[in-house]
DNA sequence: GATGAATGAGTATTCATTCAT
DNA sequence: TATGAATGAATACTCATTCAT
């Protein structure tokens, strides 16, 4: 009823407002997507627009949420279930990657945008990846204590280390390489499982020479 | 020692500029980063800084080049060093570790804002990552010839994985944390590292149960 | 006993919007309080606000209104006593002034927003302005016919010159100063009368030298 | 040169900025003001509007600290000369008066907008103007000291209130009244003048009956 | 080599007000 | 009697960039 466009615009003002700002920020980022073009997108006015959001960088906050919400619950029903850790770390790696194919875009946005965001605002999303973070780090941890997972190394480090590679795949990632989404995720995971095992359980290869600097073991 | 170019550095205006720059793309990323502030900051009118730079984008890429070609050159020696794959492998990992512990915030920029760039300034930057990526990838392609390298696994997903959790620290390292950069960097090319070998190396860990989605394996 | 109106006082909407915005309006201004504080202070909602009142300028009528009616009442009693000129001039000041220290902060807002009123709005406010002004005018003239108020000078300067300074109090008077408010009024109300004294009661003091501009006497 | 009207714009863009603001300040006030509007009677772009001042506000301190210098340039003058104390009161107060009387516009500003400022700005203006009632305050405490000023009235009231009657003629004036600016300014300085004098100096003149409230002495 | 005044198109945000329910 | 979603026009302010000197 908005506008006069043929367009039907289903939904509430807040729902599509959401929608049309996950679209534009992670096609164009969160600074080059200006109020206007998020109204316009939603079929709302400018002022309906802070009608149900304080700022822009509010907005953003809420697609965050939204997004990370989805995650955190898969890997929460992950973590939580009745299976070996080995197996639910495995999951838990795999359905990250694989959501994270799935909503390619979206997340994109989120790797990009979150440093504009001001300290009230970003607490609030550090709030929410801290959630997450700490569940799949609870499961490394798990794993050390199990003993399929390596002590050597910080179960944070772990952590850290795994999900800024995957939250960083659209930076190189290209729809026309030689690999699908699907492929690179399965390498990604099959990579960082095999990098978490014991030291004991490996063959060590040794660097031949003198180790210029922080030689390992 | 930033620059390459032939320009002397006798505390020019050129020189200020790039370092006040790097400083603040550092510190509040190029978008939030003003042409005013950056003149202040180089204690330089914004006229002089239109009179080196073409615009805020030349000025991003000078950044960048400066630094990347740094870290191409060290690359560059170690990949070419008269010693075994695996040991060239190991160095280069830890040099890139160490390298970013050391400049560790003028990084982040390279990271963040290279989406921003138009095409004629992002081809520029994106040939001489290429160049580094690809020294870096050919390291692995020669591990994967002398058998001490996995094959299932792409070199060029093994690098871009590690790479970007390199270029990535910045995000969660905390300097009052319980590790030191120089731990962390130690443990992350630990965790690389074992993630590599072939997979004949490993004795495997087999998930248990029947797996809910893609099995490794 | 707020307002003369009829509508019964129950603590309802209306009672309360007009209570939140004498106490916004005095605290911040008109100009800087918005509908929405004015409806969250009443806890009604705007569409409630916008219920009892036409617009924000009818609020502020409405505000005006209810402090000029109870002061001009006062006044009137105060006038139409049976007492000598002088007792009546005097009581009018003290009272006035009394009653500022009183209500203290509301009546800013007379002060500074009636030049905001468009026409229609402000002609009500000037006619009930105007009734207090020419009572206490109507003071003065009597004064003066009676010989106790100096007839050299305008009563109409008089009123607006006594009017006005204590209307202004607020601009300078600090709770924290070392008199009290009521000493300040007392003060202000003898300077008032003992400035309106007829000048043959005065032994005058004579400016020494020559006169700059227009000499006294 | 900057417009493409004929009217010739002598001056730099500054002055101009300050003078067009001052008229439409005073003329439809501060916050009925736009800084189109300036920009547009300045003759120059918003864009140099403010190259030359941080804010509107700034742009309301600059006129007003003007403003505020010349009178107390003049107040100082007046203050420090050579003459009985007297006589330097009564030159102070009628060169205030006639002051006003030959900026009446202006000036009005000065009286509706300050309270619009926000703590850094009105600080300075704050400043100012106390520098201002100080030295007047000076004239009076003098006074006082050489027994032609009463002393049962604080020299601070008496400045506070002559300087705010004076301040808010605009309120009440009306150019096509009875009397003219000057003739208005003479009178409120004998009242004064008069209401300053020690108390010995009168004949009092004592309420008849029983006081309501304070009764004088 | 360097200045600094000037530009102008663009941005997020505000806010009194309306109206279907 | 009251709601609250929606409006739309207006506003202060930003900022990369230019150019005469």
């Amino acid at each position: 009823m908005t506008g006069a466009s043929g367009t039907p615009a289903r939904g509430g003002g807040r729902e599509r407002i959401i929608a049309a700002a996950t679209d534009l920020f992670a096609g164009q980022g969160y600074e080059a997507t200006t109020t206007r073009q998020i109204a316009e997108a939603a079929q709302v006015t400018k002022g309906a627009l802070y009608h149900w959001f304080d700022s822009k960088q509010h907005l953003l906050v809420c697609v965050y949420r939204d997004l990370l919400a989805e995650q955190t619950g898969r890997l929460a029903v992950i973590a939580s279930a009745d299976a070996p850790v080995e197996r639910r770390l495995h999951d838990a790696a795999a359905d990250l990657v694989g959501h994270i194919a799935d909503h390619f875009e979206p997340l994109t946005v989120w790797a990009r945008s979150m440093h504009l965001l001001d300290g009230e605002h970003a607490s609030h999303i550090r709030a929410d990846r801290r959630r997450y973070h700490e569940t799949f780090r609870g499961l490394l941890v798990e794993g050390q204590a199990a003993g399929v997972v390596r002590t050597d190394v910080s179960a944070s480090v772990m952590a850290h280390g795994f999900l800024s590679t995957v939250g960083n795949i659209h930076t190189w990632f290209r729809e026309d390489g030689p690999l699908s989404r699907h492929e690179v995720g399965t390498q990604l995971v099959a990579l960082f499982l095999d990098g978490l095992r014991p030291r004991e359980e490996l063959i060590p290869v040794r660097p031949a020479g003198p180790a210029s600097s922080a030689p390992p073991a």
